[in-house]
DNA sequence: CCAGTTCATGCAATCGATTGCGCAAAGGCG
DNA sequence: CGCCTTTGCGCAATCGATTGCATGAACTGG
């Protein structure tokens, strides 16, 4: 403890070998002798010592870190408190803490377009893990046309340049609706800002089901702002001016379905007796809740491992496909 | 565009200077000449040039990055989904983008007492914002106690060696215990988990209003689950198991707040008129729930304000004290 | 017109680790 | 026992920017 260790230098000197032994010793290199490198890793070890990141990362020209951003498209001002980005975020940083990269968090708020080439040009960070497209796909894909590693948790759609991992919104849509009208509903709202690519296409799938009914069942659209916090006004303005209250409700989150059952049943309307309602993510919240609510499951820790993984292999130079999984019905209480 | 700018020696080339030039005039030093640092900036912009942070790390010895850190001390396997959270750190996303600072997560479970101490040896960011003392006052004091540049968001407890930011949570309960009591509840139910320093405080501070209250009121602690999410099922188990519903219920935040409502509107309780709810931070959700939540408000936004240049000050080496801010009840329908 | 300032810029050392190359000692083999 | 391969380690260049000090030009004033 008389002196102190700062530099790989510095242990050279106490270990008596040269500071290149020490670098390699350290980073595990099978170069160095065994007991060498344990008598090192020791001494390391007892003075709290561990080598510069910055120095290796100019050496190295990698940075260890990665950005996750989330742009906020749709709407201004939209913070990002939705508990299904706090989920994903909370699993990334697991994911990519394990595998010894920092995750760096940005929040963008796109007003012009080149956001993202600035933050490439920035030059931070190995790689770019967007979360939600929102309205930037364009952005997107210009980027990704020259620049590889970047990953995108959203929606697929035919003929994108970028890399997305993300389950099939379409899919998820029809089978939500689905499972509305075999539950009796024949008229089925639709909640949500079709502004964002992932809940278009939901609202899509949900048209696709109605079609597959065959007639009888109505489909009605009510525009809600995306940030969940906000839905309730606009569920509660549109259940004012309605003559007929829907029998059925197909939330794009699970947020805007726990809004809209409070709506409900503050108006006395029972769910699911009288209204049922569907959302969207599973969240822990959505199993708790009063009801527990049905919904569309997305697998969030198995999407996590293929945004990871797919965006080390880019980093590696290696070119991946998008990933589609398959969003699952949960079916619970509240239909 | 012919050749490719990666460094400043490249710019000097092109600009006819000596990188050291380059260097002065893109850190907008004075003593370049105004002309001069013009045509490099501009030759800069046009190249989508901007300098190696790393190098420049490397050689001020500092990291450019702020670690923002949530321990998870009270139960394992929470995650960090709490839309406070979320606003919180989305606040200090912004702030600390417009100082230059990246904002590297960590989501942290503290399975050893060293947790901390091991990242500050990493050594990788200029300093710490820790979110939430949860229940490891002792290990940020003992790392306070030799490490400076560090502050957290959270109680303030007489005696605490570092540095906090965070509302009065005593005067917080007392204030929202005192507003049931106003509105006629005489028995008082605490929902929270006291385990968490913040919350210990608030339920002191209902006890506190409940005692100014003279007599005729009660308090009750129903423990739950600090993750909201969870906090349904132990809400609903204490109301099957007790005799009489409490008239009023204190939730120790919003989000406890809302399931307390969900599961009392679920069993046929009116809120506001069989039972009064209030709840805690006052989120976006609070203002546009139904019924609108009467709630506690934490300043947010100034409350990162004061984390970031409390934080900011003791990195260049100066002391600072606590801050307490004044929480705010925020009356609305639920009372 | 000259000595003394001031101003803008260049030189070169430095931050701390990594790594290609070379060398010496140790081991293998006939 | 002598030659060749393997093994372990050290030398020194390198990553890209910053900055104290030196230098020469321009400027000031007498």
């Amino acid at each position: 403890m008389a002196v102190k260790v700062r530099t790989i230098y510095d242990l050279a000197e106490l270990a008596g070998v040269s500071p290149a032994t020490v670098s390699r010793a350290l980073a595990g290199k099978q170069v160095v002798s065994a007991k060498t490198a344990e008598r090192i890793r020791k001494l390391a070890e007892e003075h709290g010592f561990s080598p510069s990141s910055i120095a290796r990362n100019l050496r190295t020209r990698r940075r260890g870190a990665i950005g996750v951003v989330i742009p906020l498209g749709h709407e201004r001002g939209q913070h990002i408190s939705d508990p299904f980005f706090m989920t994903l975020i909370g699993a990334l940083a697991d994911e990519l803490t394990e595998r010894g990269f920092d995750l760096v968090l940005s929040r963008v708020i796109p007003d012009r377009d080149n956001w993202l080439q600035k933050m490439i040009d920035a030059d931070r960070v190995d790689g770019f893990i967007v979360i939600g497209q929102s309205d930037q796909s364009k952005v997107l894909d210009a980027a990704a046309s020259h620049f590889l590693p970047m990953v995108a948790w959203g929606a697929f759609v035919q003929g994108q340049v970028h890399c997305s991992v993300g389950t099939d919104n379409y899919l998820g849509g029809r089978l939500a609706t689905r499972h509305l009208i075999e539950r009796g509903c024949r008229t089925i709202a639709f909640l949500g800002n079709p502004r964002a690519i992932e809940l278009s296409l939901r609202l899509e799938g949900a048209r696709a089901a109605v079609a597959e009914a065959g007639g009888g069942v109505e489909l009605l659209e009510i525009p809600t702002h995306l940030a969940a916090e906000l839905s309730g006004e606009d569920i509660a303005s549109y259940l004012d001016h309605v003559e007929k209250v829907p029998d059925g409700f197909f939330a794009a989150s699970d947020m805007i379905a726990l809004t809209a059952i409070q709506v409900l049943s503050a108006r006395g309307l029972s769910v699911p007796d009288d209204v049922k309602v569907i959302g969207y993510d599973d969240l822990a919240l959505a199993r708790t809740s009063v009801p527990p609510l049905t919904t569309i499951r997305q697998d969030i820790s198995g999407g996590v491992t293929h945004l990871v993984e797919n965006l080390f292999k880019r980093i590696e130079g290696k070119a991946t496909g998008s990933v589609v999984l398959n969003p699952e019905l949960i079916v619970r209480s509240s239909t």
